[in-house]
DNA sequence: CCTCCACAGGAAGCGCAGGAGT
DNA sequence: ACTCCTGCGCTTCCTGTGGAGG
C-alpha cells in the first residue's frame, strides 16, 4: 500500500521547489539595480506631490521588467499609502472600458462598478482623484494587449487636464520591439516621455542568477556548477530569458528525482532542454487555431515524406527545404483528410508568417537555382513531433466525424 | 532582351459577432 | 431591447519581384 509518508520521505534534491518556480519574487533583483533606481527617481516626484512623467518599459521576456516595477511600486506604496498604485495586466484587462472599470474598482473597492456606462465610471474616477488629491501610478502591463490603445492613453492623459488636483501617470510594459510604431503619434509622445529599455541577461548574469536559485532550491552540493553552467549557456544562446534558465533548472532537478540520484549533472540540463523545449511546441502549437496547426502538419508530412525518399540517395539529414507551393498543397491534403474547408492561398501566406512569427517554422527568399520567387520553409521543431502533437488534437475531431 | 514562372503581399470588399450608443 | 458600428477573419483581385528559359 502506498503511503503519503512513504512518498513525502522519499529522497529529493529539492530543499525548496518553490524558489524555482516561475511565480517566485525574489527579495533582491540581481543586475536591475540601476533600471530600479531609475523607475524610482521616475515615480519619486509622486511623493512630493507633483505628477510624474509617463513611462514606457521595452523588454523581451524574462527580463525582469515586471518583476522591477513590482518591485519599485511595492517600495512605493509604503511611502504613499495605500491606493497610491494600479497594476493592471492588460491580457485580462484588455480595452479602454475595462482598464478603467478596474481602476474605479481600485479606487473605490466599495462601488460595485458593473454596468455602469464609460462616461460614468470616468467621472467617478476623476472625481475622487481630485477630491483626494492622489496622484495615482497605473501600470499597464503588457500594455501592446489593449485593443483601443490610443483612445485609452488619450482618455488617461485628458483626465489630468480635468483634475483639479492630484494626477494620473501611467507605466506601460511590453516586449513587443514594434509595438511603438503603431501608436498614433499623439499617444506616442504621452506615452514615451520617458522611456527604459531592459536587456536580456547575459551569460555570466545568468549563472549568477542561477546559482542564487539553487543555494535556496537545491540542498547543498546536488547542484553542480558546471550544470549550472550549462544551464546559464544554453539560455543566453538562445534568449536570455530567465524563466526559460529557471525551467532548465527545475526540470533538471526532477529528473534527478526520478532517476532517484542525488546530484544534477549536465547531463539532467541536457535532458531538461529536451523535455522543456518539447514543452514549449506543445504550448504553443496546441494553443494555436486549427488552420494553424494544418497547415503545420501539411508541412510535417512533406518533410516525413521527403526524408523517407531521400534517405537512400543521399544521407544528407537536415538540409531539406519546401517551396511555399508545394507545402500549400499538403495543407490542402491534410483539409481534406479532416474534412475542413481549405483556406486561400493569400490567407494561407498569413498562416505561414503567423508560424515564422512563433518560431514554428523559418522561411528564406528562394535565390538563385530555383525557378520563380518563392519562400523556402524549414520546421523549427523535428517533424514527427509535430506530427503527433497536432494529429493529437485532431484526433478528437476526425471521431465525431 | 523579353517572357514566363511561382510566388509575395497590398487593396478592396464581404459577412459576421460583439460592443457601444440610444 | 433595439439598432448601429466597428474590428476581424477571410476571399478575390491585382501588382510586384527575382530568377529561369528561350
Amino acid at each position: 500500500m502506498p503511503s503519503f509518508s512513504e512518498i513525502l520521505s522519499k529522497p529529493s534534491v529539492f530543499a525548496d521547489r518553490n524558489v524555482l518556480s516561475p511565480h517566485y519574487v525574489p527579495e533582491a533583483l540581481p543586475f536591475r539595480e540601476n533600471e530600479i533606481r531609475r523607475i524610482m527617481e521616475g515615480v519619486s516626484p509622486a511623493l512630493k506631490k507633483e505628477r510624474p512623467r509617463n513611462i514606457f518599459i521595452y523588454g523581451k521576456t524574462g527580463t525582469g521588467k515586471t518583476a522591477s516595477v513590482k518591485h519599485v511600486m511595492a517600495q512605493f506604496e509604503r511611502h504613499a499609502g495605500p491606493g497610491s498604485y494600479c497594476y493592471i495586466n492588460c491580457r485580462m484587462y484588455n480595452s479602454r472600458y475595462r482598464v478603467i472599470q478596474k481602476i474605479v474598482k481600485e479606487l473605490l473597492p466599495s462601488l460595485d462598478s458593473m454596468g455602469f456606462g464609460l462616461a460614468m465610471l470616468y467621472e467617478r474616477m476623476v472625481q475622487e482623484i481630485s477630491s483626494k488629491s492622489i496622484f495615482l501610478i497605473v501600470v499597464l502591463d503588457e500594455v501592446d494587449m489593449v485593443k483601443d490603445l490610443d483612445d485609452l492613453l488619450y482618455t488617461l492623459t485628458r483626465s489630468n487636464d480635468e483634475l483639479k488636483s492630484g494626477g494620473i501617470s501611467i507605466i506601460g510594459i511590453t516586449n513587443k520591439l514594434t509595438f511603438k510604431e503603431q501608436l498614433d503619434s499623439r499617444s506616442r509622445s504621452s506615452l514615451c516621455e520617458n522611456e527604459f529599455v531592459f536587456h536580456p541577461y547575459t551569460a555570466s548574469q545568468l549563472q549568477a542568477i542561477l546559482s542564487q536559485r539553487a543555494r535556496l532550491g537545491f540542498k547543498p552540493g546536488t547542484a553542480d556548477d558546471s550544470a549550472i553552467n550549462l544551464a546559464a549557456a544554453l539560455t543566453a544562446q538562445e534568449s536570455g530569458d530567465a524563466r526559460y534558465a529557471l525551467k532548465l533548472l527545475l526540470k533538471a532537478g526532477e529528473i534527478a528525482d526520478e532517476k532517484a540520484i542525488r546530484r544534477i549533472t549536465d547531463r539532467e540540463v541536457e535532458e531538461a532542454r529536451r523535455s522543456v523545449d518539447r514543452d514549449i511546441a506543445f504550448e504553443a502549437i496546441s494553443a494555436l487555431p486549427d488552420h494553424h496547426q494544418l497547415v503545420l502538419l501539411g508541412i510535417a508530412n512533406l518533410f516525413i515524406d521527403k526524408s523517407k525518399n531521400t534517405r537512400l540517395a543521399s544521407s544528407e539529414e537536415e538540409d531539406f527545404f519546401i517551396t511555399s507551393g508545394e507545402a500549400y498543397e499538403a495543407y490542402a491534403r491534410v483539409c481534406r483528410r479532416y474534412r475542413k474547408p481549405r483556406r486561400s492561398s493569400r490567407w494561407y501566406r498569413e498562416y505561414l508568417n503567423d508560424l515564422e512569427m512563433l518560431g514554428l517554422i523559418t522561411t528564406v527568399e528562394s535565390g538563385a537555382g530555383m525557378r520563380g520567387r518563392t519562400r523556402l520553409i524549414r520546421l523549427g521543431y523535428s517533424a514527427a513531433e509535430v506530427k503527433r502533437i497536432v494529429e493529437k488534437g485532431f484526433s478528437i475531431i476526425e471521431q465525431k466525424g
